[in-house]
DNA sequence: TTGTAAGCGTTATCAT
DNA sequence: ATGATAACGCTTACAA
C-alpha cells in the first residue's frame, strides 16, 4: 500500500541549476522572475544555458509555498453539463490563461454539500480567487465558507446575505425582450415553464420579471409552471394539452434549455409542435434545426466569462476592491417556432405548415 | 503594482494548533493524515478540539512540497465545448474525487502549442498524472514532454511512437454497428462524412473501417468525404445534392455530433431531410428532436472516463504499471432517421411521412 | 549587481 | 505513543 514515486528520475532544482552555472540560487531565482532584469548580461546567459542543459522546471508548488502566489482560480459550477456553463468556463479559463493563471474546475451536481466541499479542496490549495456558480439558493454556502476566504465572484446567482459581485444575464431585460417579440408575433397567452425557483436568484428574477411585465400586457395573457423533476412528463402532457385546447394563439416560454427539451419531447409527442408558439432561454447549437428552428433568448456566456474574470482579477490586484456587479443584456434569434401567418396568428393544424426553417 | 495578499487574517497552522493544543507540531500531522490510530484517545481529543476552536485547515501546498504527493491530476482536452468530452471530465472528476484528488482540466481548442504549454503548466504544479486528449496527431506532443513526466493516461486519440495507455471507442464495432444497422434498413449507399484525418488516430481508424467493411458488403455501396472546416457549407451542398440525385437509397452516416449538426443544417437546407437516410457517432439531448429523430452510434464516455481514471489511478499507486490499453463497444440508438418503409426503401418526398419521432 | 540566510507549512526521520 | 529536528524547492529580506 505504499506509495510509489512517480518522478523516478527528478528535476532539477534552482540548486542545481545555480551550482551548474557557479551562481546563487539567488540569481537563479530572480532570473526567472521578476528580477531579470537586474542581472549581468552574462549572468543571465550562464544562467539560461544552465537551465537549458539541466531541463529545469521551476516548481510551482515550492514557489507558491514561499512566495504566497499560486497562481490558482477556483471555480465551482452546478452543471458542467450544460453547454452555457461550459462556455462560461472556457473563457474564463482563457482570461486567466493568458494572465498566467490556472484554472481548477469542480463540479457540484447541484449539490451544496459537494459545493461546501469542493470549495474548502480549493482553499486547501490556496486558489488566489474563486468563481462560483452555487447550487445553494439559501446562503448555506456562506456558512461553509471559512470566514477568510479568497476573493470570490459569482455568476447567474446571488447569495442572500453575502456582499458578493455577481455576473449575470439582465435577466428583466431578457424576459422584456422575449415577451415583447411573443406579443408582436401576435400570440395571445404565454406559458412561462421554469424549473423550481428555490431560491435562486436568477429564477425568481425571470419569473418576477415574467409576471410584471405581463401585468401590463393588453393582449397577452400569461401563466407559470414550475416544472420538477419528478413527473416532469405527465405535468408537461397534462399542461400542454390544456393549453392547446384552452387558448387561442398560444405560446410557451421555457426558462433554459434543459427545460425546452423536456417541452419539446413533450411537445412532440403529443404532435404539439407548430400548434403553439415555442421561445426559450438559452441559444445553443441545435437550436436551428429543432422543430423547423426555435426562437431563442441568447445568454452572453462569453461576456459574462470574460467579465467575471476580470472583476475577480481586479480583486487580487488592486488596492481598493471595488467589485461590481454587472449584467449582461440577452440577443433575440428568431425562428421559425415564433412565427405565425400575416398579423393574425393562425393555429396550425397540419406540421408540414410550420416545417423546416432556415 | 504590488501584489495585495489576499488573505488578510492568515489561516492558522499547524504549529499554532500544536501550542494550543500543548502537543508537538508531529502529533497534529500525525492525527491530519495516517498515523492518527497512533495517537491515544486524550491527546486525539485535544487536537481535535484546537483544530476546530482555530478553524484550521491544512494547507495542500506545503503538504505536497514535503509530502510530494500534490493529490493533484491533470487533463488537457481539446475542445471542452464537446458534450462528450464534457461528460468524460465529468466522470474523471467524479471518480478521483472519491478518492482524494483534484482534476485540473486545460481546454486547448485543437492548438498543439497550446497542448504543449498546458502540459508543461500542469507538470509545473506536479499534478501525480494526467489524462490527455491530445490534439496532435503526429507526436509533436512527445517532444514538448519532458522526459520525465508524470504517469500518463490517453483518451481517444493514441500518439504515435508513445507506449502509452489509451482508452477510447472500439471504432471497428461502431462502424460494423452502424453499417449493419443501415444495411439492414435497406439503404443501397452509404455517404460517410468525417472531419479531416489529420493523422488523429480515433478519425482514422473509422474511416479505415468504413472501407474495409464496405468491402464486404453487396447491397451497400459507400463513399467518404472529408469534411475541412472552410468551405464546409458549399462542399456540403454539393456532395448532398449529388447524393440525392445519384442514388436510390442514399444514407448519411456523419462522424460525430458536430459534423452530423452541420450536413442536417445543410440537409435542411437543401430540403433533404427525409429523402435520405441519417445516422451519427455521438448520441447528444437533442438526438430524438432533430429532424424525427436521428439515429445515433453513442460513445460510452462515462465508461472511457471511469476507465481512463482507473487506469491512470492504478499507474500511481500499483508497483507494476501493467497500463492497459481498452477500447468500448458502442450502443446503436435506432430512430426514425433509418426507418424505412417495411422492408423496401422508400425515398420519401414529403417530409410530414418521416415526421416526428418517438 | 550578486550572495547569504531565514523562512513558507508541512511531513519524514530518528529518537525517546 | 510522542517529540525534536531536518528537509521539500523556492522567494525574500538583508548584506556586501
Amino acid at each position: 500500500m505504499a506509495y510509489i514515486s512517480a518522478y523516478a528520475p527528478k528535476r532539477a532544482t534552482i540548486l542545481q541549476v545555480a551550482k551548474d552555472a557557479g551562481v546563487s540560487k539567488t540569481s537563479v531565482s530572480r532570473y526567472l522572475g521578476e528580477g531579470r532584469r537586474l542581472l549581468s548580461e552574462p549572468m543571465q546567459k550562464r544562467i539560461a544555458q544552465s537551465i537549458e542543459r539541466l531541463n529545469f522546471k521551476p516548481d510551482r508548488i515550492a514557489s507558491s509555498l514561499r512566495g504566497r502566489r499560486t497562481r490558482l482560480i477556483g471555480m465551482v459550477v452546478t452543471d458542467i453539463t450544460t453547454p452555457y456553463t461550459v462556455q462560461i468556463m472556457r473563457s474564463i479559463e482563457n482570461a486567466f490563461y493568458q494572465r498566467g493563471y490556472t484554472l481548477v474546475v469542480c463540479n457540484t451536481d447541484s449539490d451544496p454539500e459537494l459545493e461546501a466541499n469542493h470549495l474548502q479542496v480549493l482553499q486547501s490549495y490556496n486558489v488566489e480567487g474563486i468563481i462560483l456558480h452555487t447550487s445553494s439558493g439559501l446562503g448555506d454556502t456562506l456558512g461553509s465558507l471559512q470566514r477568510d476566504h479568497a476573493p470570490m465572484v459569482l455568476i447567474d446567482r446571488t447569495i442572500e446575505g453575502a456582499e458578493l459581485p455577481c455576473i449575470s444575464l439582465d435577466n428583466a431585460q431578457a424576459m422584456a425582450l422575449g415577451i415583447e417579440h411573443v406579443r408582436q408575433q401576435g400570440f395571445h397567452h404565454l406559458l412561462y415553464i421554469t424549473q423550481p425557483l428555490g431560491g435562486f436568484s436568477s429564477r425568481e428574477a425571470r419569473a418576477r420579471a415574467f409576471d410584471d411585465q405581463l401585468q401590463h400586457q393588453h393582449t397577452l395573457s400569461g401563466e407559470q409552471l414550475e416544472l420538477s423533476d419528478e413527473n416532469a412528463e405527465a405535468t408537461l402532457i397534462e399542461a400542454l394539452t390544456r393549453l392547446l385546447e384552452q387558448h387561442h394563439a398560444p405560446c410557451v416560454m421555457c426558462s433554459n434549455a434543459k427545460v425546452a427539451l423536456k417541452t419539446l419531447r413533450v411537445l412532440d409527442k403529443i404532435e404539439g409542435i407548430g400548434k403553439t408558439g415555442f421561445i426559450t432561454f438559452d441559444e445553443e447549437a441545435w437550436s436551428p434545426l429543432v422543430a423547423g428552428g426555435i426562437t431563442t433568448i441568447a445568454q452572453p456566456a462569453d461576456q459574462i466569462g470574460e467579465r467575471a474574470a476580470t472583476t475577480l482579477y481586479r480583486q487580487l490586484h488592486e488596492a481598493s476592491p471595488a467589485a461590481q456587479s454587472y449584467s449582461f443584456p440577452a440577443t433575440l434569434h428568431i425562428r421559425r417556432s415564433t412565427q405565425t401567418g400575416a398579423g393574425e396568428h393562425t393555429v396550425t393544424r397540419q406540421r408540414a405548415s410550420v416545417a423546416q426553417g432556415k
